[in-house]
DNA sequence: TCACTGTCAAGAGCACTGCTCTCTATTTTG
DNA sequence: CAAAATAGAGAGCAGTGCTCTTGACAGTGA
């Protein structure tokens, strides 16, 4: 009986990852904007209408590419973190990590960091796989001796920044926490300005540059 | 006679400015992907056809609005600037004013900073635009006495650095031009990461977060 | 074994899109 | 005034997301 039912579940869920690979090309072609429900389900040799027994929009199809998307740049940075040795050298691999998954995936990559496609609700699903790159640099100041860094900080940013300390558990002062979400954001920062052409004219390639800010921003925060 | 053809060159220019109005009010309520040529032909009591004798595809719609996007926060930028005073202040009041632009104008950020829409082609009319905010914290700079940072800079970045140095005409050695670009990137990536919802669940009202990484990155270039 | 139930693919169809073409009215120009 | 350029209108094409109905099939309890 659960091996029957199991048959149906399994043709399920193989079709289902089906038409995320197949969604998932088409991205890497024509983009977002581009991704059309039919031209998947064609490409499948099905109906379009079919696919919406699998998913019930273009949204929600997009939707599950972002989700795997995360976890897609996310496992990246994981993987290119060393685990041990220097906090600096773990530092700079996952930077490298992280933008070398991006530059291999760019409409992927755009799909999760550029502009929010659907009417700006983003799921819930989204928030815990999204954090994954960063708690991976987290990690990395978790059982490191980072010289302590006073500084002003204004009482909101200290709230939001001690919530952070104890969600996070990392044993920091708030300016710590503060450079350290500056750097998070300069990390994603730099790769969208370089994968969406806004370096264009100044730092074309910016391999160098990149490389250049992964070290001042570890030295920013403390490494 | 040139009286006659500017009569109808001025319908024209008018039409043109009311359809991108119109545009960018439907931008403001549908975004990008829902903007659609009909829906502003309809709203303007014309025929969708009449409308490519103005804008020959969407696309090039889009990129009026885009360069006009470009010119608005630049302008927002220019203004936010005291033109006066203590360098550090100047420096605080353009970061605040174009994230007080952005947040009015998310659907136009995201057109400008967000996933590039079409094909990844940027056309060159976007570029001087583009440059107008970071020209506007160069601005700043250039009549500053900067403490000189040292630090290594590799070759590629220095090269480059120093071909910006001679555009630009500042007075500055290749490190600080490469964190004045770091700086340029922050502003960016927190304004992206607030609209776009990445701040969600750590500094959600990012505002504290904002006006304490523009304090940081003003010291963080030498001001 | 047989009817029942839930699942599936298929097809037709709706309202919409960007875009092209032709036709006609108007304006500008020589 | 006649010719040429420009404007808008309308029809139409190929494509889209999505809905609804229809018919086939598989698994279940009597």
């Amino acid at each position: 009986m659960t091996a029957t039912r199991t048959a149906r579940e399994r043709a399920r869920a193989e079709l289902t990852q089906e038409i995320k690979d197949e969604a998932r090309r088409q991205l890497g072609e024509v983009g977002a904007h581009g991704l059309s429900l039919r031209a998947v389900a064609r490409e499948l040799g099905m109906v379009s209408s079919a696919l919406y027994r699998y998913f019930p929009s273009r949204d929600r199809l997009l939707t599950a590419l972002i989700v795997d998307a995360y976890n897609a740049i996310g496992e990246a940075a994981e993987k290119a973190d060393p685990g041990q040795g220097p906090p600096r050298e773990r530092w700079l691999a996952i930077w490298q990590g992280t933008r070398d998954w991006a530059r291999a995936h760019p409409h992927e990559y755009a799909l999760i960091y550029g502009s929010p496609i659907p009417g700006y609700a983003a799921p819930q699903d989204t928030v815990v796989p999204a954090a994954r790159v960063a708690l991976a640099l987290v990690k990395v100041l978790t059982h490191t001796e980072l010289r302590d860094i006073d500084g002003e900080v204004a009482p909101e940013l200290r709230a939001q920044a001690e919530t952070l300390t104890k969600v996070l558990g990392i044993i920091a002062g708030p300016e710590t926490v503060a450079r350290l979400l500056m750097a998070w954001t300069q990390l994603f920062g730099a790769i969208s300005f370089d994968l969406f052409g806004q370096y264009v004219g100044s730092v074309d390639p910016a391999d160098s540059f990149f490389a250049h800010s992964a070290r001042r921003m570890a030295e920013f925060v403390g490494l």
